[in-house]
DNA sequence: CGATTCATTGATGTCGGTCAAGCTTAGTGG
DNA sequence: CCACTAAGCTTGACCGACATCAATGAATCG
């Protein structure tokens, strides 16, 4: 497959210049981080860093879907992170990466060398007060995550995650606010491994969901969502 | 209950100078933080911060464990996060706190009003990058718990709190590398809330691996772990 | 048009939850 | 000092939500 590479003539015309790591940079900063800035492609199913490779670039997801996972000496597999358009990858000041990292659809990332970047963490604020401002954030959401991986039910899961979904996917293109459409950008399997549950578990409590109007689909990937705070009220966090 | 508060006359005395948000903080910049800080005391079971409270201020533990949880609206309940001396409480940025944190056992805390520390971070670089690291640490952790949550059986989620507080514990004061020794922080309710289990099947594994010698315990908080090697084995994360 | 991957659905099994009873320990007051 | 209480923990019996095993269907691709 190949993959159609926008041609980004600086990071003012990037998409994601205003959410990113660099978006605190005044014009100068924005200069230095163009300077050791590179583009990479990767194709859905790619894999982008094993675990225990060497962590040599970090970077912006600028448009695609990829995820982190960790998988268990017997196989077992739990994805820990979904990284959309703006994210940042990567951890400065570690020399490997301890999770798999795989571009779930066609994934374009702003890559920085890691080491000249950690420079800039330590010498142009905004790029590390940025990023404190992200980690922070995800730490929030890795919380949120844990509350649903330990106490709710598999029926309140997925209705956890296609509501996170549909309102990350509503925040970049914004629908009527009251439902929303979007394409799942990942497999069943995917959605169990994020979800610590079994593809058939995964299947049922999509059926039964569809069966009650929650949710509506053809073909698997293109999910209408009529009434998102229908579909919140499943997620067991309204009063 | 009274606590005793011991008298920390300068930061060059405080048992976590090196380890906590402080700890890259050259003399000047101590000052600084010196001028802002205050200490406060809270006895085991004291809620420190309730979910949706104004988050006043932000800090270090001192001494002490805290625990983060979050609860839904029906009452379940799930641990987010365990503070241990050193670790950092609190969002910068934020103006409310999103989970309960609640004593474990006695805490004494170094607070910062939010405020001023956020004015801190962006002018005392050396804050902002411990904080950053800090919370990188953190999130790795969290992920690494969502692996726990997500996917390993009772069994193997005691095994794994049991070695990371014994490795914790024991990185504060080391042992003889093979075994460890300790009292447990938590109450099996809490330790059943940070796990995603009940107390009853909390401890019903907990008389399992001491029944197999992988334990012991008398009076169900000094915990004795023969090896923690052995107990590392139970995790399900050796090959 | 097979071959392959992904998803759905059904039948059965099991791990951990629920319900319930009793035990241990610490604290309180007579 | 001992009775009384309450909180925390343990253990057993039973049950149900989700996993496992298995068969089939739908979509994609060479």
């Amino acid at each position: 497959m190949t993959l159609a590479i926008p041609r980004l003539k600086s990071c003012e015309d990037c998409p994601i210049r205003y959410n990113a790591v660099c978006s605190k940079c005044d014009r100068d900063e924005l200069d230095e981080l163009e300077a050791i800035k590179y583009y990479r492609s990767f194709s859905a199913g790619q894999t982008i860093f094993f675990a225990g490779d060497p962590l040599e670039f970090v970077g912006s997801i600028v448009f695609g879907v990829a995820s982190l996972t960790r998988t268990m000496p017997d196989g077992r597999v739990q994805m820990v992170g979904l990284l959309l358009p703006s994210d940042f990858l990567g951890r400065p000041h570690r020399e490997t990466i301890e999770t798999d990292v795989v571009a779930e659809t066609d994934v374009m990332l702003c890559c920085f060398r890691r080491k000249p970047f950690e420079g800039m963490i330590e010498q142009t604020p905004h790029v590390g007060q940025r990023l404190l401002e992200m980690t922070l954030d995800e730490l929030d959401a890795a919380r949120e995550w844990m509350l649903v991986l330990g106490r709710k039910t598999a029926r309140e899961k997925i209705a956890s995650l296609l509501h996170m979904i549909a309102t990350r996917m509503a925040a970049l293109e914004p629908g009527d606010g009251v439902g929303a459409n979007f394409t799942l950008p990942i497999t069943r399997e995917t959605m169990a491994n994020y979800l610590g549950l079994t593809i058939e578990t995964v299947s049922r409590q999509m059926s039964a969901l569809k069966k009650e109007g929650l949710i509506a689909f053809e073909d698997r990937r293109d999910i209408t969502v009529p009434d998102l705070d229908a579909l919140k009220a499943e997620t067991g966090e309204e009063d």
